[in-house]
RNA sequence: CGCGGGAUAGAGCAGUUGGCAGCUCGCCAGGCCCAUAACCUGGAGGUCGCCGGUUCGAGUCCGGCUCCCGCAACCA
């Protein structure tokens, strides 16, 4: 069975989740979904990253002073913010965990060993904002180009460094011979000149003394690991690295890696320059013929605004998604986020949008059409799935041709992170055939409420196509929309637990809906608002 | 020259490999009655930010310019 391995960022527990920790977060578990509903064995890993200094602060902010306190109650909080909203994660892992700590060890020593870790006194420019050292190309008139109203503290300190710069060339060829290893493209470049110009050699630790958090360095406890050196490496822990050699065996290297616009330099420049490191003397992490095992794909998603405003804690716009569900339903959220922002754009999140979108797209078009179907179908067919006698074409929509097709272009849009395109070809169809705007329009054109009087046979037939094409529509949407499809299947007739144990292939074929089963009273999918 | 994104119909957006400008909403006029005041048809509405270049042909490729936005306090 192929395995499929994705992971979100591990989040700093300074607050609740948010929307935008959601959006991330829901992508993944769309994938996670899809791929599972594929054939696929997922592993799906979420998190919190809990040895960063601005926790501490964050602790601080709350008025608690006992770190540990602070960390489980805010890992707690995050944790149950995910299973109240159906995130089928299959791990949460918290950096302050004995595994990751463990992990992190062996990874340092991994790393040491192959003689990319020196020690070295730092004289130079630091900067608070950014909680990093600043060579002087990276300054902009003497200061931090992203904090300019910091000045920047003559720092004196011993480090240690990672030689980032050994694995420049190499990174920058694996970019070039594997286009899909950044995406979206215009982040590929971003990655690239970043790689080119101003990958240096990495800080990656602290003195203790000014540390609260964090790990310290392997026999040198004046010294603790930088966050981000730490962190990372938590993709390797939640698979068994150091604990668990089989598990990590099957699971690594990560299928896909996804992050937020703003860590792609930790993700696509240092990370696997990390590993490229420490899969010199750590022979987990290399394949059998000796190559680094480095994530497959790490894909960037965008920010979007609030309402045409950055989120904000001081303007006031930050959403709990949990605010928005009694009103619209988790799935309707999923389903905004997914269709509204191009995956890897920027956008914007605005709660007009969020109605309309709900209006037209789930309740009028989707909720809509099934309803009317069902509805035909239990008044005129003794409130059964008719059963189709002839298969003429002028009374029949979709059919096996339109679904293979339909699903197929779906698959592709999934796989390829393109959420939107995916979900705009099941509405508006595929060259103006099999979407769902369509499927009202056949009703229009065939008008089997009129057709009913004259030709039963031939609305059976009308009916029929109608049923089984939504049911098709709910295993296709199912990964976005879990809950919808789930009241879809069921308003079908059908038992959703049962009918889900059956390969996606099957489901996805034409013919699922057995003619004469009982319709059940239909329910509006999607109430007025 | 700190990094990056954007400018396409009244609004919000899509336009992968250059080949007759699309989608949703809104608006106007009609139709329908199975359905969640839902559905369908037709219509109005754009010199694709500006200037130049390449090309038989540019929203799309190249160069330059203008304006807007994000990263610098919270903040994916």
């Amino acid at each position: 069975m192929k395995k499929y391995y994705v992971s979100t960022p591990i989040y700093y527990v300074n607050g609740s989740p948010h929307i935008g920790h959601v959006y991330t977060t829901v992508a993944a578990d769309v994938l996670a979904r899809f791929e599972r509903r594929r054939g696929k064995e997922v592993f799906f890993s979420v998190g919190v990253d809990e040895n960063s200094q601005k926790n501490v602060e964050a602790m601080a902010k709350a008025g608690d002073d006992n770190l540990q306190n602070y960390l489980d109650k805010m890992a707690q909080i995050w944790k149950t913010a995910w299973d109240d909203l159906g995130i089928t994660y299959d791990r949460f892992i918290r950096t302050t965990e004995p595994c990751h700590h463990a992990a992190v060890e062996r990874f340092w020593r991994a790393v040491l060993k192959s003689g990319d870790i020196y020690k070295g006194k730092y004289e130079g420019n630091y900067c608070t904002g950014c909680e990093s050292f600043k060579t002087d190309s990276e300054l902009a008139d003497g200061r931090c180009p992203l904090h300019p109203k910091d000045e920047l503290k003559a720092v004196s300190e011993e480090n240690y460094f990672f030689k980032a710069s050994n694995y420049r060339d190499e990174l920058l060829a694996l970019i070039d011979k594997h286009p899909e290893f950044v995406g979206p493209v215009a982040r590929k470049n971003e990655i690239k000149n970043y790689i080119r110009d101003h990958f240096q050699d990495f800080s990656i630790s602290r003195e203790s003394k000014n540390m609260e958090a964090g790990i310290p360095v392997p026999d040198d406890p004046s010294q603790k690991i930088y966050v981000w050196f730490d962190a990372l490496i938590n993709y390797l822990t939640v698979v068994g690295y150091g604990t668990d050699e089989s598990a990590f065996k099957q699971w690594w290297p990560a299928d896909l890696h996804l992050v937020g616009k703003d860590i792609i330099k930790f993700h696509c420049a240092l990370w696997p320059a990390m590993i490229l490191s420490a899969a010199k003397n750590d022979p987990a992490l290399r394949t059998e013929d000796g190559k680094a095992k480095l994530p497959k794909r790490i894909f960037a998603h965008g920010f979007f605004t609030i309402e045409g405003q950055k989120i904000s804690k001081s303007i006031g716009n930050i959403i709990d998604p949990r605010d928005l569900v009694p009103t619209y339903g988790f799935d309707a959220i999923r389903y905004f986020l997914l269709r509204e922002i191009p995956f890897g754009e920027d956008g914007d999140f605005s709660i007009d949008r969020l109605r309309e979108r709900y209006v037209h797209d789930l309740s009028n078009t989707l909720g809509n059409l099934l309803n009317r179907a069902i509805a035909m179908s239990r008044k005129y067919f003794d409130e059964k799935i008719p059963a189709a006698i002839s298969h003429s074409a002028n009374y029949t929509f979709a059919d096996e041709q339109g679904a293979k097709e339909l699903a197929k272009n779906f698959d592709k849009n999934i796989s390829g992170l393109s959420f939107d395109s995916a979900l705009e070809t099941i509405w508006n169809g595929i060259e103006g055939k099999y979407g769902l705007l369509q499927a009202n329009k056949f009703i229009e054109d065939t008008q089997p409420f009129k057709l009913i009087k004259t030709d039963p046979d031939a609305v059976a037939v009308i009916l029929y196509s109608l049923l089984e094409y939504c049911r098709i529509v709910a295993w296709l949407i199912e990964p976005i929309m879990p809950e919808t499809a789930k009241k879809m299947i069921t308003q079908l007739g059908q038992d959703f637990e049962i009918e889900q144990n059956r390969n996606r292939e099957d489901l996805l074929s034409w013919g699922g809906c057995k003619p004469n089963t009982d319709l059940p009273q239909p329910e509006v999918l999607f109430p007025p608002l």
